[in-house]
Parts: structure tokens; sequence; C-alpha cells
DNA sequence: CAAAAAGATGCAAAAGCTTCCCATTTTATT
DNA sequence: AATAAAATGGGAAGCTTTTGCATCTTTTTG
């Protein structure tokens, strides 16, 4: 329907920001609910508290700001969200995912033990020795998970 | 109460079996719960199935072998050899854990997405790399988890 | 070796997270 | 505006894992 194609939102493969265009193309109709959780998503890790989100922590955000939204509805959504690329779902620990806005660049984390802060890396010589192993092994490889756990600067006090 | 004092079963830092000794030796009295999941533990991968096995899993073929424990004994008991350093448990994916006996040695692994075979590997660079990143960022490094997803070539075939 | 103490087990119930069901509401299409 | 299609909310259900507790085993004591 648009001419030219491309999403206004990527620049040479990067994403940007996301907004209801990233929805619609998705095949899912604009709701409240939906866009909703994108900001949610997106203020995260940009002075609005940390960027990875549990179901939990999103629905507590919602209601927060007094959106009336279902439990059900933030999961719901949130596997829609990754199933179209727009988010990122990892399983640091403990049984609960955690959710991120997807940016288009790969990254891995640095979760700290004690207060759960986590950074994030990129290393292009552990990405390509993945590579190397899949490889060796007669494996494609589609995807990774890389956590590095340890104690944060601030953590690691004598105390 | 042993004269010399080192584990017969270790050799150098790396263990090379488990018995009921190392039950013993972790605290716990000697059940035949606790032997029998060893012996289980034991024998996955080496021609008795996989090597990496599911709490429900060890439970079966616990089972299949008439013995008859409980399903909460089995993940106490899991729960306690991996506090014992005699097992690890791994999060590959689907909320369930799966355990294997510890070797000693720390490797990483490769899942097939579609069979779920698993292979292990271990490789240096990538492990001093993630030494070198924790220190930038003023991390210490206690642990951490890599898991490549991909296709293995069994099930890479065109169909 | 028997008795007492300490610890472990099994079952069922409960937890914690996530998904499913379905009547009702909202969005998109005509 | 009417119709068709899809999404929502709330609660029930599902799954994996943990917990409570009476009973049974193992270990220590005498
Ligand atoms: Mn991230
Ligand atoms: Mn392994
Ligand atoms: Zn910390
Ligand atoms: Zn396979």
């Amino acid at each position: 329907m648009q001419p030219g194609g491309t999403n206004r939102q990527v620049d040479r493969g990067r994403r940007v920001g996301v907004d209801k265009t990233d929805i619609k193309q998705a095949g899912l109709k604009v709701t409240l609910p939906r866009v909703k959780i994108l900001e949610i998503l997106e203020a995260s890790g940009k002075g609005e508290g940390p960027r990875h989100l549990r179901a939990e922590d999103v629905y507590r955000r919602l209601l927060e700001r007094g959106e009336e939204i279902g439990l059900a509805t933030v999961y719901r959504v949130l596997t829609q969200f990754v199933e179209a690329g727009l988010v990122c779902r990892h399983n640091f620990e403990g049984g609960q995912s955690v959710f991120e806005l997807d940016r288009g660049a790969h990254h891995d984390h640095l979760v700290c033990m004690k207060c759960g802060q986590v950074v994030e890396f990129m290393d292009e010589a552990i990405e390509s020795r993945q590579e190397a192993i899949a490889a060796e092994h007669g494996f494609t490889l589609e995807d990774h998970t890389l956590v590095i756990h340890g104690f944060c600067p601030s953590c690691q006090a004598p105390g």
C-alpha cells in the first residue's frame, strides 16, 4: 500500500524507534494495550527505570499510569511483539522471562547476581568464535544466549 | 577419618566418577534415592540415553528401573547435588532445568532447535574474552551461560 | 546391638509463572 | 452505520518446582 516500502523507523537495518506503524506491519490491530505496552518498553532504560522488564513489571507500570490492562493481555502482546521482531525475550534466570525493545543490533548481557543490574555488551571475537564452533559441529547457527553472571562494582564492597 | 584425605574419585582437580563417598562428603546421608539418582546420572550419556536430563526424566528412569521414589525427592536431591557441586544445572529453554553429572571441566552447549540434541564444547578464546569483558565493566566473573541454538546436521535436511 | 536423635522421604497441597477459554468489547472493512 | 474480524479481561487451568508434615531410614550413642 505504501510506495517505496521501507519502514521509516529503520535506518540501514538498525531500528531506531517503534510506533503504531510497526504494530500494523506485524499484522496486528492497533489497540490501546499494544500501543501502551510499546510505550512502556520504549521509555524503559531511558531514565524510566531498567531496560529489561518482566511481564509483571510491564503490567505494574501500566497500572501506575492508570491503564487498566489485564496481565493476560500483557503476556499475549509481549509474545506477539517477540514474534513480530519488535521485542526480544531473554531468560536471565529464575524462570521469569525479561523483555526489551529490539533495537536491531544484537548484544549479550552481564547480570549482577546481587542487585540484578544488567549491562549490555557485544564482542565480535565471541560472536565469530560461535560461528566457527557451530560450523565445526555441522550445526547452523540460528541464535545464542550468553549471560555472564558476576558482581557489579557496587556489589563487591567488603560487607 | 580416612588418612591422606583427598577424594579417590578426583584426579588433579578433575572428577572422574562419583559414588556414595561423594554423597557423604557433601554432608548428606547415604540413602537409596540419592544413590539411585546418582546412578541414573552416571549412566546417562554413556549409551543410556542423553546426558542432560530434566527432573522428570530422572524420575521416569527411576520408575523404569522399578524404584519407587517420589518426584519431590528427585527435585530435592538434584538441588542438593547441585549445591554440593556433584551436578550441574542448566536452563536450556522452556522453563525446565536440565541436569548432568559435573565432571569438573567447564563446557558450554550447542542445542538443536528441532530434535533437542545437545553437543558440548569448550572454547578458550570465548572463555578469556568473557574474563576481559567482565573486567572492563568492573564485574567479577562468577559464572556464565552460553547456549548456541541451531539445527544439527540431521535436522537440516530439505524436508 | 538396641535406643535415641537426626535427617530424609512421599504424598498432597501450594506456589509462581504463563497460557488458555470465552463472553464481551474494540477495531477494521464494507 | 452495519458487518466481519480480531482483541480484551478475568478467571480457570497448566506446568514445573517447592513446601508441609507424618512416617520411615540412617546415623549416632550408650
Ligand atoms: Mn539487552
Ligand atoms: Mn553438558
Ligand atoms: Zn550489583
Ligand atoms: Zn536436530
